[in-house]
DNA sequence: ATAATTGCAAAGCGTTTGCACCCTG
DNA sequence: CAGGGTGCAAACGCTTTGCAATTAT
């Protein structure tokens, strides 16, 4: 699912523009095995010392999600998170403990989906699923 | 699935302490088939000339979400809907045209996402289907 | 009676925007 | 070199909180 590529690569595949900036967000979103908020991005991109404005990680994140090069995930309230994920449908599994994420790929619910959705007179044009959990390390700890 | 109850009932089976305003909220998310976010229904309930607050119906809707008594929906980034519910197990499928919500009942992904679950080490305590797509009144109207 | 609930206004938070400057293509 | 991108700080909208007055049990 999680094809390793460049940031570079990422923006030029898409035809987006590549500024420092941009390629800064991509790369800390590859380096970030889960997701993470606009703040939690400018913070470690700080932490390293780049010059980046927090207004310019938000703008960068919309572009990217409007491209489809990150996810947006919405499991608490008020808390929009993104993703940098592979391509193609999949859905995620998230530790409610450490909020690791991991991608489900095969999606089996399509033709389940727009089945109910004829019974109701919709064509399904999309759905998001989202499973919570607890990872078999958290659930050890919170054992003890 | 949506068994109509009153307010007062509502109320009373979770040993939720009754108030007027309490029943104001309750009364406005029964008359509302689909899922409202708090100033929506703030604002309705000061064009029937109810006195409330709206931080009493922030307050409200959380009491309420948290003794299971409305759902909370997050279709959106940043925007935070209630919904009156039908007990029990059941998902949502909105109409992105008029937002109509129809509740989904008998879901039958139990058996596969704990078995998912399974395969990455997790113990599957929730999860959220969000089905989104346009109901035939929308479809029709689009179409023109 | 007394403990919980309310309303208001102020504070808080994450996010967006206006604008002058800067950089990419 | 032109148009998009950036940073800063101010503005924004939704939500929460402090506190005195009110209300339910």
């Amino acid at each position: 699912m999680r094809v390793p590529r460049s940031a570079q690569q990422l923006l030029a595949e898409r035809g987006i523009r590549t500024t420092r900036q941009r390629i800064r967000v991509l790369e800390a979103l590859l380096a970030e095995p889960n997701d993470a908020t606009a703040q939690e991005i400018y913070e470690s991109l700080r932490k390293r010392r780049d010059r980046i404005g927090l207004a310019t990680v938000y703008r960068t994140l919309a572009l990217l999600s409007e491209h489809g090069v990150v996810d947006v995930l919405m499991h608490h309230p008020g808390e929009v998170c993104y993703r940098l994920c592979g391509q193609g449908h999949h859905h995620h599994l998230t530790c409610t403990g450490c909020h690791q994420v991991v991608e489900l790929g095969d999606c089996e619910l399509e033709p389940w989906l727009s089945s109910l959705g004829g019974v109701h007179g919709f064509t399904v044009t999309s759905h998001a699923v989202e499973v919570a959990g607890m990872c078999a390390d958290c659930e050890k700890a919170a054992a003890s």
